[in-house]
Order: structure tokens, then sequence, then C-alpha cells
DNA sequence: ATCCAAATTCAAAACGTTTTGAATTCAGGC
DNA sequence: GCCTGAATTCAAAACGTTTTGAATTTGGAT
């Protein structure tokens, strides 16, 4: 392997020179950079990363920690996690270090990373409310960046989605439909984005909405689908005429209660859900065609990649927060009210 | 962050006197080496990974990367993966970077990886008969270790498990309970491990079994549930007495099948599967709990890793095979042939 | 006391890069 | 011809480890 001695030896080049040729420093003159370019290309040189990493103090490995789920609710992300991030982080250079984490203590996993292994940094995913890993990784002073966030006024860098926009606009579009009886096929609790999401549908909502019509569970079609058996078998008061969900698979049981219930979508019943477009359940698959708020997982990966790497060169956490809005799609799973459903809940004591 | 030169500083000793001490080199006084090891503990001493790597020529990294299955079935080992060997290998101070390949060229990703990178190995799973990954990383001298086998005479370190024998296994306990209709449910025909099955299979029954009695399918839950509902409701003929599986969440699709077609398990139909020990769906979990050939994907982290550490530093591959039997396992979803199904296949066309 | 071999320890080179501070070259103004 | 500042280039240090070959110490036998 061609090494930087070899292309100042054939050129009677110091190595110095060499180096600052090929990472363009301005100091070097063009005629020479030149010169060094192509005997560089032509030898095949590839600068050795361990010896770059050895002198810039970085050991160019980032590391991600994916939480065990019993309900495998995290497989379906797990793809797009290791085929997104670790190519947005090898076009710099960088490698992803993934860990399964299968404890209870939600920083031991980053602590042991943190002891056996020199990593640059974290991607952090799935915040929850307060999320513990914040306050140990900022004590530590190890860069981060989270997917999601934890809260208004968060100090560190994250790419978000903003979550109460998600509701307030899926809210809207039915609301002008004129449903008033919407239920919240909610993310499981523990999840900030679940918070977020509530709260942003209880703001929007024109009516108050009883609790027991806002639920939360795994993203899974089968949560789903026993969610929407519930509610629209009446046992709990009319039926909602029209369903909000967090993820797709969810959307996919509530049609099979209705289609079981031979409820129809959307004359009966509007379905709405929130799209991370993860390929395995396409909305548009759906029959009929769902309508979403969507915000594709993979377009995080870039942003998420470029976000860590700027924490680790030390620019201010301020410049590395984004917040998106996700795409409201309109499809086929959406229409007006029923006629004989335009009431909103019932008062309820719950 | 101590380093060498710190301890040394501290007790008086050159870095070579105290690099030594810590490798456990044997030239170096055992009284030296307990005080050397004393501050090194004191300091918090960690060696620099980098360092090390830039002076062994080695990255402390291997790669594997992940086929992207449409049918997902390749999710459920990935978390195994991921889990077992980045422990295993993160023992052995060797990280593990992961890749999924979403392409046709079955070694373009691995072209990608090492021109990218500096890689000390990969490890290889789901082979292929004749897998074409295998010629390429030889041909180009790149340590590789594969779990499964490609054929008979492997000269490359692998460590698998004898897939004729555990059709063979399920089969002379079968014949042995009087059975003689068994269907095979493979797994899917492209891969190594079901052309060894099926081998396996047809030596080891006493009858020759028609074609359409072996089929070949992914290991998911619908894929078992619509082939065993095609043999039982017995389209085809006699519908066998017993169905052997590829795997768990087939099984538990034949399950469904039998229990829609009012045919009692073990009464009616004995059923075995081959279990690669996935926490998501365990054998003990059915009802009745299923007989099977276990072989848990967990237990062969360590010796891959092992195996792959073994082949960087160039042992010989022959010491790095390694075939395991995997275990039988008698539960409840295997009985007696019932009194009126004993005749073995009919004589067929196909 | 002297010598030899074994037991320890050491200084220095090596790995391949980046970066620092100094040296060299060059052009133009006097 | 001399000086100045800019434009290039260079040698050397640094990163932290492993490893080589030599140097030093030690203990025992002469």
């Amino acid at each position: 392997m061609a090494t930087l001695k070899d292309i100042g030896a054939e050129l009677g080049l110091s190595v110095a020179t060499v180096s600052r040729a090929l990472n363009g420093f301005p100091e070097v003159n063009s005629q020479t950079r030149e010169k060094v370019r192509q005997t560089a290309e032509r030898l095949g040189y590839r600068p050795n990363r361990v010896a770059q990493r050895l002198v810039t103090g970085r050991s160019g490995m980032v590391g991600m920690i994916v939480k065990l789920n019993p309900d495998m609710s995290s497989d379906q992300t797990f793809f797009e996690v290791v085929a997104g991030l670790s190519a947005a982080l090898a076009a710099r250079d960088t490698d992803l270090v993934l860990a399964v984490d299968q404890g209870t203590d939600p920083v031991a996993a980053y602590a042991r990373m943190l002891e056996r292994d020199i990593l640059d940094g974290f991607i952090l995913n799935a915040p929850v409310p307060d999320d513990p890993r914040v306050a140990f990784l900022q004590s530590r002073n190890i860069p981060f960046v989270m997917h999601g966030t934890t809260g208004e006024a968060a100090d560190y860098p994250f790419f978000a989605i903003d979550n109460h926009a998600v509701s307030r606009d899926a809210v809207n579009l039915l609301a002008a439909l004129g449903h008033r009886r919407i239920a919240l096929l909610n993310g499981e609790q523990r999840y900030a984005f679940a918070r977020d999401r509530a709260e942003g549908f209880r703001q929007a909502m024109p009516v108050p909405v009883p609790d027991h019509f806002m639920a939360c569970h795994p993203p899974s079609e089968l949560a789903g689908y026993a969610q929407a058996l519930t509610w629209l078998s009446g046992q709990q008061g009319p039926r909602p005429t029209a369903i909000l969900c967090s993820a797709t698979p969810q959307a996919a049981g509530v049609y099979r209660a209705a289609k079981d219930l031979s409820i129809r979508v959307p004359h009966d019943l509007s379905v709405v859900a929130h799209d991370d477009g993860f390929p395995q359940m396409p909305a548009t698959g759906f029959a009929p065609p769902l309508t979403v708020t969507q915000a594709p997982f993979r377009d995080a990966c870039e942003p998420l990649a470029s976000a860590l790497l700027g924490c680790i060169e030390e620019r201010p956490a301020r410049d590395l927060q984004a917040t998106l809005r996700a795409d409201l799609v309109l499809r086929n799973s959406t229409g007006p009210v029923p006629q004989d459903h335009k009431t909103p809940w019932p008062n309820s004591q719950s």
C-alpha cells in the first residue's frame, strides 16, 4: 500500500507537502498539487485511516445502542438505521458500531461501550421524556445527537419532527371533513414522541376527548387490531368516526378490525396514520391507500450523521438542531364524516 | 488519559518495560510487573486502541454485510447477530461494522467496504451453494469465516451445524413412531442449508417422497400456514402424518392450519421443526410444546468470533472449521402415527 | 577478584499521518 | 546589488503503541 512517503520520494517532495497537497491546503503550488494528485492516483494511494486517527485523536467510530424490545417493535427500524446511517457516516469516513442493549439500566450499555473503546460519539434514538442518557453523556462530555427530542428547550444536538404538528395536521384535516369523534391510537406511552402527539391531539381537537379514546400501544398490526376492535364495537360508547394511528402497521390492524365489523373505510370510518416510511408496509399498498403524515426515517440519516460530526467538531449545539415538519399526504382512507355520526363525544366521567 | 509514558515516568521505567509488563511478556521481573499493574490500575490506564492498531497493522474492525430481504426473514437473525457477535468480538477488542446490502451483485458490497476502509476480515452468513463471496474474498486474501458451509470440502474457516443430521435425526424419530408420510417444509431453496436438509431428508426417509411434499419457503408463519393448508387439505393426495419444518415460525403456521382444519397435534399430525433459538418464538411456547432439533444461533457467536480472529492471525483454515450436531429435543408435538394413516406415499408421477 | 550467562531493562526505530516553525525561493521595489 | 514580504517547501515533532537489538544488572561458579 502506497504511503505519503512513497509519493514524496517519487516526486522529490516531503511528506508534509504531499499531505497538504492532497488535503487541499491553500499554500501549495497548484502545479505541485496536480502532480501529487496524479501520482497518488497512479500509485493507488489510500490514506491510512488508523494513522490519521492516531494523530487527530479521533477514532472515526461512533456508536449506537439499540434497545432489545420484547415486542420486536424496534426490528423494523433496525434495518433503516444500519442501512441509512452507516451509509451516511461512511461518506464521512466514519464507522457505525452497533450494540444491542438487553438490560434495564438505560445508561449501562453506553458506559460499557465507552470504557471498552474509543468512540467519538453516539447517536441516540427513541428518546423518553427527561432521557437519562442525555445527562449521562453530557456529564462526561461525550458528543451525541438525538433522533427526536425529550423536551422544549433541548440544549443538545437533535434532529426531530414536529410531533405536535403531526397530530394537529391530521386533526385539522379530519375536523375540516366534519369529524368530531376522533380517537388517537398512539405509540407507547414511555416515548417522548407519544407524549407530544397526545398533547398536539388534545390541543387541536375542537372537543374534549374521553381518556379511553386515547390509547397507547406498540406499533404492531395486532395492537392496532385489538384496540380498533374495542373502539369500533361500540362497547365504550359511540364509536369513533376517525382513528389517528401512530404507525402504519397499527393502521393495518384498524383496517382489519373495520373489515371484520363490516365498517367501510373511508365511508364509515376515516383512518390517518403517521408514516415513518419503512418499506415493509407502504401506505400506498393499503386498500384504500392510506392518508398519512409522512416523514421518512431514511431522510433523517443524513442530517443525523452531519449533526453528530458537527458535534464532534465542537460546533455549538444550537447550530445542530433541526425540527422538521412532516408532510400531510392525502389519499383515500379519509372522507367526510358519516351523516348520522356528526355529534361529538358524549360527556364522560373518565 | 494516562499513557504508557505516564506509568513509566511514575515508576522510573521505560515505556518498553511497561508495555511488556502489561502484555504479559515473560522476561519482566514479577515484582516490576506487579508495580506496573498497580499504577496502571491507579491511573486508570487504558491502552490506546488506535496506536496499537497503527503499529500492529490491524484495524481491529471486522465487517458483516446483511442482505436486505423483502420478506423480512433476516430481521429475526439480525438482533442475534448484532447482540451475540458484537459482544463476542468486543471481548477480543474487535469492533463489528455492519452494512446493509440492497443490491443484486453479491460481492459488490464487500468490494465497497474494502476499498473504503481497512477491515481485518468478514463474517459471512446465509451461504448459498458455491457462494461467490468465497472466491472473491479468497482471491484478495481477505480473512473471513462463514456461518454455515457451501459444500463438502470447504477450504476456508467456518462454523456450521450438520444439516444432513438435522433432517436425519428428525426423520429417524418420526419413522420410529411409525410415520411414513412425512413432508418437508424446507427453507428457501437458494440457501445451502436447505439443500443439505433436503438431501439428508431424502437419504433418511425409508420411502421415496413425491416432490410436491418437499417445499421451499421463507421462515415465516404465513408461508408455513399456506403450505400446510395445501398439504393437509388432501388436495394433492393423502395428507402427511408428520411435517418437518425448517424454522419455528413455519411450525406456528402449520399449527394454525391444523387447527383451522380440526387436525390435532400430535394426535393426527406430528410436527418437528429446527429451532435456531430466536427468543421471539420459543418452541416451548407452542401448544403443545414443539419437538425440535435445536442449535441456538447465539451459540455460534463465540466460535465465529474466535475463528475469524484465528483466521486473521493466519492460523490454518483446517483448525478453524467446526461442524456441530444439533440437539434433538423431544416435546409434545410428536406422537405415534395415526392408526389409519400408516401407508407410505402412493406412487406418484412427479 | 573475575568471568559468564541469564535475567532484566533500556533507548530507539517503526507504523503513517498531521501540524508546527523554520527555511528556502521568488518577485518586485529601492 | 540589497531588502522585504509573500509564496512555497522542508525537516522535525507529535500521536501511543510494539518490537528490536543493545546495554545493564544480577547471581553463581571459578
